[in-house]
DNA sequence: CCCGTGACCGACT
DNA sequence: CAGTCGGCCACGG
């Protein structure tokens, strides 16, 4: 359970939708991070940014998929408080600079 | 097939 | 600047 591949062969079951954007997450290199929009346009479905959004919040590959690095376009972590601060940390134990509880979105960290 | 759900987004009060 | 609102969409019941 390394390669892209492993990650694909393991999703077998799940829709090509999900694997996806299982797969654009799993691209997203350490100490970077996207948001759900890019990962939607990624994957050729620009409109469909909340159904990633859902997707990634049943990620059954953490913490191989690394759906932490996947922030809103503001910089904001969504979802439960708790939770949402457990993904805060990871970013930044990754050196992505935040500020006020967000990623501070530059292009040098943004994918 | 319709309906509710939600880790979203941008525009507009 | 904080809320609200409508639009979008895959998925499961």
């Amino acid at each position: 359970m390394r390669t892209e591949q492993d990650v694909i062969r393991y999703l077998s079951d799940y829709s090509d939708f999900e694997k996806a954007v299982y797969v654009a997450t799993f691209r997203i290199p350490y100490g970077k991070v996207s948001t759900y929009q890019k990962i939607a346009r990624k994957i050729g479905e620009p409109d469909a940014m909340r159904a990633v959004a859902n997707t990634l919040h049943n990620n059954p590959l953490y913490p191989i998929v690394p759906c932490w690095r996947v922030v809103r376009s503001d910089g904001g972590f969504g979802g439960e408080a708790k939770a949402a601060a457990e993904r805060r940390e990871r970013v930044e134990n990754e050196g992505v600079p935040t500020a006020d509880g967000k990623v501070l979105m530059t292009d040098d960290i943004v994918v």
